[in-house]
DNA sequence: TCAGTTCCTGACCGATCGGACAGTTTTCGG
DNA sequence: CCGAAAACTGTCCGATCGGTCAGGAACTGA
């Protein structure tokens, strides 16, 4: 077993950072802050990553690859299948990485602009295909762009109701603003 | 005539910093970009206004004011009408005040924080409450909560159909997403 | 024309940012 | 027990941040 597994302060500084940027925002984080919330210095940080920049990337990557699966699986189903399928898996998706996606979703706007994301703005745009069940109608995209940004809002609201009974409830109103045969 | 109205470097000043803002966000950009976007020196800046801060709540008085005054409205009226009210009119003052909500959403966690902005987070409370038909079941609580943050996310994004169009997409989208008796 | 107000500039300030680096402590295989 | 690698610290750096200040230009009413 390696030193490093073991010491775990790798795992302690993406934790800490992770819970600081979806409070404050990756700009509105220091290095200072997360060292303070570890409890190492600032240097340490920057021997265990290459820079904040680092530090961010690699706490995404676990959601960004589950994204990527996701639309992997959605790329195989069918126009019919396919916008029920996106939606509960969106939801599920947000709903366990809810903590990356707060983040991603609090400074979405300069990191799409980074090179390590470029892959999130087309991941959003196939995301939002899928939603709108691959329909070029606007009304069809405009609901679903409304899925794609008010179900994170949900989740990131500490709303004190059980997950099952949030996924549920996320489910089905989506299911309902993208319903095309509804009122 | 004031010489100020005249020569309307305040306004320059206000136009330029929310389109900054809403770009950037809003500890995004620095007094620097405003007074290059503007063409002045930054002191210009300041003595036009407090700070950076004060830019900020000047520019968002108008678009704070049109939602005390939907608030006002749909206070009045009974808990059967007030859930279409609510969307028609969020919908209405999210697309009139594009810009300002973009800015209010990209910096949102930090911006509730300070004191000037106190009142928008029970705004934000009302609102949702006007959005669920006033039921405090968690269903529709959570699909307000997706209607009032992804409309914003909608009206962000250029997506090239008219207002008109996107006014009654978003409109029949967040009403199927807040219908009970929906799917 | 001239005093007075308004408008604006360049230079400067302390604070804080992300990051670099040399040196010290801690840990572990042999 | 010891030498080497790993883990970490304190200190310093240049850049940039929001904001201050003294003074100069530009316009105004008399």
């Amino acid at each position: 077993m390696s030193r490093s597994a073991r010491s775990g302060t790798r795992e302690e500084i993406l934790d800490a950072a992770s819970r600081l940027f979806a409070a404050t925002g990756f700009k509105g984080t220091s290095l200072q802050d997360i060292a303070g919330a570890v409890g190492c210095s600032k240097a340490a940080l920057l021997y265990h990553f290459d820079g904040k920049d680092a530090i961010l990337t690699e706490l995404l990557a676990p959601a960004v690859g589950a994204f990527e699966e996701l639309e992997a699986r959605l790329a195989a189903l069918d126009d019919g299948a396919v916008r029920l399928a996106a939606v509960e898996g969106f939801v599920d998706l947000v709903m366990r990485f809810r903590r990356e996606v707060t983040v991603l979703y609090g400074d979405l706007p300069d990191l799409l602009q980074r090179p390590a994301f470029a892959g999130v703005q087309e991941m959003k745009d196939r995301l939002l295909d899928a939603l709108a069940g691959r329909s070029p109608a606007p009304a069809a995209r405009a609901a679903a762009l409304m899925v794609l940004g008010g179900v994170p809002v949900v989740c990131m609201e500490p709303c004190g109701i059980g997950d099952a009974e949030l996924r549920s409830a996320l489910v089905r109103g989506a299911a309902r603003a993208l319903d095309p045969s509804g009122v």
